[in-house]
This record gives C-alpha cells, sequence and structure tokens, in this order.
DNA sequence: CAGGATCCATATCGATACTG
DNA sequence: CAGTATCGATATGGATCCTG
C-alpha cells in the first residue's frame, strides 16, 4: 500500500504490474476453505447442507463467508427454489472448473512430494531445535 | 483437530486421507510471501538483503520466518559463509523448483482470468450491495 | 433449510529496536 | 549483513444464538 521507492521497480517485476491482484487470487486459491469448496462441487450441484457434511471442521460462518466469496468472484452460482423449505444449490461455473483443475494440479504435486516434505520437516526439527 | 464422525468419511473422502497434509501444503504453496520468495529464487541464489529488496512490502520479520518455513520443508537451503560481513545464501532445491512450476500454471490461471474477476466482482458489488 | 448477527479467542502480521 | 526479540494492531475463525 505505502509507495514502493521507483528504485524498486526493476528488481521487483517478476509478475506482471498486476502483481497485487495475482497475488489477491493465489490468497483465495490457497485459501483452505475456498479450495475445498471448489473440490466440493466437482461432481455437480450442491446445497448448502450438503457442502457443510462434505467438509469436515467448517462452520457456518465459514462456510457462508467462503460461498459469498466465491460467487463474488464468479466462481460458483447460488440458485434458490422457492420452495418450502427452502432449497439452495451451489454449482461451479466453468471459470470455476478451470480453476479447480489448476489447483488440482497442486494438490497433486502435494500428494506426490507430501512424504518427502514430511521427513523434511521432521529432520529440520531434529537438528535445529 | 476434533473427532470426525466415521460417518462422514465416505463423503470427505475426495482426496486421500492425508487431506489434512495436502490442506498444509496447499497453504504453504497459497502463502503470500512463500511463493514470492520462491518465485524471486529462480534464477539462482540470492542473499538475505537481495531477496528483501526484491520483495517489496516485506517485513524483516515475515522474510525470516517465510525463510525458515521454506527450508524447513526443504524447498529451499541456506548457505553462509563465514566472512567478515557474513553471507548467507539461499536457493531453490529441486523440490522447490518443481513447486515454483506448479505454481507459476496458477499465477498464469490468475493472469488469464483477472480481468474477468474483477468484473465478476465489480458486477457482484453494485448488485448486491 | 439456509443463513445472519454477535461475541470472543487466537493467529497473523508490521513496526521498531536491538545483536553477533 | 543477517538476523532475533518484543509489542501492538488487525484479521481470521469458531461457537453460539436467532430468523424467514
Amino acid at each position: 500500500m505505502s509507495a514502493v521507492p521507483r528504485a524498486l521497480a526493476g528488481p521487483c517485476a517478476r509478475w506482471p504490474e498486476d502483481s497485487d491482484f495475482v497475488r489477491e487470487v493465489l490468497e483465495r486459491a490457497g485459501d483452505k476453505w475456498s479450495t475445498l469448496v471448489v473440490a466440493t462441487l466437482e461432481d455437480g450441484p450442491l446445497r448448502y447442507t450438503d457442502i457443510h457434511h462434505s467438509i469436515p471442521g467448517i462452520s457456518q460462518r465459514m462456510l457462508t463467508l467462503t460461498l459469498r466469496h466465491l460467487r463474488r468472484d464468479g466462481l460458483i452460482t447460488r440458485t434458490s427454489y422457492p420452495e418450502v423449505p427452502p432449497r439452495v444449490e451451489y454449482a461451479l461455473t466453468p471459470l470455476g472448473s478451470s480453476l479447480l483443475a489448476t489447483v488440482l494440479a497442486l494438490a497433486a504435486w502435494a500428494v506426490d512430494h507430501h512424504v518427502e516434505i514430511r521427513r523434511n520437516r521432521a529432520r529440520f526439527d531434529a537438528a535445529g531445535e
């Protein structure tokens, strides 16, 4: 937010000038709940409660907030059916699907390397501390 | 952390049983500073101060913490040369490089779609609120 | 059923000052 | 130069209660 010395303009420009926005997107992609919600919707539309039950540990508050953020970004849609009791379904948009594909690549990386990382952490903790 | 009802075991298992760990890795990958540091090291080893100057906005504290975390995971190495004044270089490990490739794919997604997302957000804010 | 509103604990982060 | 230590602001997240 604060003014960045122009002298730094060069070395900083590893990413396009929109780097702030890229960060924003990365933060959303890296957000614990956002990715889980997107992944949960992979197979088709789901209701609020279904999502809630599919993601252990998420609170109502966080689910609601996450859904709103994803909706705001256009990654999911919300459709409410005027019935009693109310029924609301959330579904991935094409944009959301494309993000999912990318995030799954990252998840695959995590699956491929988590054993190695876990070993690294154990070694580091044993040595350093 | 709390015990999850076994009844949820089915619907939850979208990712392998290590889903907690996958989340951990995703959080690190999605972390604002971690990805920037890894990206900064793409072209070769750098000293602490160089990294600091390459990433506008990062505090000493956050840089130090981020470097330690990345080192703990085995994504970067730290080499200190016994000179005066001290010289310390950080470099990507092969593991770090492989993560970078994946993260860059995500960054590319962000670059490709940020205009669309920005539009979505503007529309959402104009309508909803 | 699908949330909104509120309260509170903790985690995160930045600024600052100090050190080998 | 390359950090560590401390403090305070703010963000984040969970629990709980309430409503159309």
